[in-house]
RNA sequence: GGCCCGGUAGUCUAGUUGGCCGAGGACGCCGCCCUCUCAAGGCGGAGAUCACGGGUUCGAAUCCCGUCCGGGCUACCA
């Protein structure tokens, strides 16, 4: 093990990431940066039936997205390779061979219909529902008799009698554990696929890893790994960090019950990697007793394992939506109009032509301080786009008001300047020599020509429309 | 059942060598200001018996014990 720091992140693939992994690699990736290291992707998928090749680029996507860039792994390149442990299954069959052969694993030629059977009754019995060590010293006939029936062995690893495993955890201070605890355990299926346990364990030596921070569900694995290190003889030991869990509003594990958990879902909902990025630091992580918004530079500066909390956070929208409404009112007009381009699009408005972006650049002033989600421009800025109906609440309005259009319409025909100042320099005049509030007055102009009540501010509008559609408008309204 | 972890306002949290905390910040909520709508912005407000019960102490959110609640693990999932 060098002095390089080395961390990294293990998604199984199987689809756009949770957004509790998501954090997880999000810790991992600014502990790297803040120390210089290295930031390994290792791609899970030893046991993943489900696994397909979508649900793996989703991963790579997500991960990208969020601006997590790793340094070594599928498509980095690295010298530890290959990434993926799908590719490294001679790796772990040789690592347990080698356990096999210095007593420290044995074959066990149990079913699993047998083992739950057993299993069962050990928990109505009120003993510990572990493996109860069947087959932890066959003689060889007894194993050759097994051969002969047909079964294919597992293999389990011997957890040694009467022993404790501890280690120091950043966030949680020492952890130790008593062996019996922890029940022989399969490292090798019996279709000779390697267990998380024995392909984590494998690779983090392999890939000389530093410091493993992971999701606090993986507390108990930590103790298995270090006992299986010194089996194999290894006797340096990473750093271990455990995250606190996120939980949904409910109290409940973080699930599709509740509400979205992917990566993915915020994205397509118009939120920016960067309130993501901000949002999720600060799900467990504090830096003092008032910041709130961090940019990643000062977060790979400021970062620190040692002010991570240990209790679970619970995902709340609301704080997200704010940290994004920060973020997107500090684009500029023209970034934000590029990010709102498939937006609208998506929503049905061809605003990906150059003539649909000059216009989204435009409007992008306008809209860029009433946006908690990007997914909510396309309604503001749809009128620029095509014609418009009145919604009902527009229509309303708009009932008895054909005279005043009218008017409105012969003062603003009159503009020889198509600017938003004289537009409203004109339209307050008629205001005020009709006696009307500037609501009465402009809310029936602004229904009339974005068909709503709620839209950008109305000169702007009127000047962005153009005085031929402002006018075609307000004499469509008025008939 | 066993082992481990957590419990400050609706939410994220500050607080950890006991006194500066009759508990600070942020989101959300309410009100006012600004105002052409909606926002943004400014100002102000409500909201926490610091899970509960004991104890130690001149003094506890902070230390000790117990209880309750929530969670993780206890798989040939990760």
């Amino acid at each position: 093990m060098n002095d390089t720091v080395r961390v990294r992140i293990a998604p199984a693939p199987s689809g756009s990431i949770h957004v509790g992994n998501a954090r997880s690699a999000l810790y991992n990736w600014l502990f790297a940066r803040q120390h210089g290291g290295v930031f390994v992707l290792r791609v899970e998928d030893t046991d993943q039936k489900r696994v397909t090749d979508e649900a793996y680029a989703a991963v790579l996507e997500d991960l990208r997205w969020l601006g997590l860039q790793w340094d070594e792994g599928p498509g980095a390149g690295g010298d530890f390779g290959p990434y993926r442990q799908s590719e490294r299954l001679g790796h772990y069959e040789s690592a347990a061979r080698d356990l096999i052969a210095r007593g420290h694993a044995y074959p066990c030629y149990c079913t699993q219909e047998e083992l739950a059977e057993r299993r069962k009754l050990a928990q109505a019995a009120k003993r510990p529902p572990g493996y109860d060590g069947h087959c932890r010293s066959l003689t060889d006939e007894e194993c050759a008799a097994y051969e002969a029936e047909g079964r294919a062995p597992a293999i389990r690893f011997r957890v040694p009698d009467d022993a404790t495993v501890a280690f120091d955890d950043v966030v949680r201070g020492t952890v130790p554990t008593r062996t019996e605890q922890i029940p022989d355990f399969v490292i090798l299926r019996s279709d000779g696929s390697p267990t998380y346990m024995l392909a984590a364990t494998v690779d983090d030596i392999a890939m000389d890893i530093t410091h493993i921070i992971r999701g606090e569900d993986l507390l108990p694995a930590t103790p298995r790994q270090l006992l299986m290190r010194e089996a194999m003889g290894i006797t340096e030991v990473p750093v271990f960090g455990h995250l606190p869990l996120l939980i949904s509003p409910d109290g409940r594990p973080l699930s599709k019950r509740w509400g979205d958990v992917a990566v993915d879902a915020y994205r397509r909902q118009g939120f920016l990697p960067e309130a993501m990025v901000n949002y999720l630091v600060l799900l467990g992580w504090s830096y003092d007793d008032r910041t709130n918004v961090f940019s990643v530079d000062e977060l790979i500066e400021k970062f620190s394992l040692q002010r991570v909390g240990k209790n679970p956070a619970t995902f709340d929208v609301n704080k997200l939506e704010w940290l994004n409404g920060h973020y997107i009112r500090s684009k500029s007009a023209g970034d934000l109009a590029e990010e709102l381009v498939p937006f609208c699009v998506a929503a049905g408005i061809p605003a990906d032509t150059d003539e649909g972006r000059a216009t989204l650049r435009a409007v992008a002033p306008l809209v860029v301080e009433r946006l908690k989600r990007l997914s909510e421009a396309p309604p503001m800025v749809r009128f620029l786009f095509e014609e418009v109906t009145p919604d009902e609440r527009a229509a309303k309005v708009l009932e008895d008001q054909r005279d005043y259009l009218v008017e409105v319409a012969q003062a603003l025909e009159r503009l020889e300047k198509w600017t938003s100042v004289a537009i409203e320099e004109a339209l307050r005049a008629l205001a005020a020599g009709r006696g009307l509030k500037p609501k009465q007055a402009f809310q029936p102009i602004r229904a009339a020509v974005t068909g709503t009540l709620v839209s950008p501010p109305l000169f702007e509008s009127l000047e962005l429309l153009g005085k031929k559609r402002t006018l075609a408008r307000l004499s469509a309204a008025s008939k």
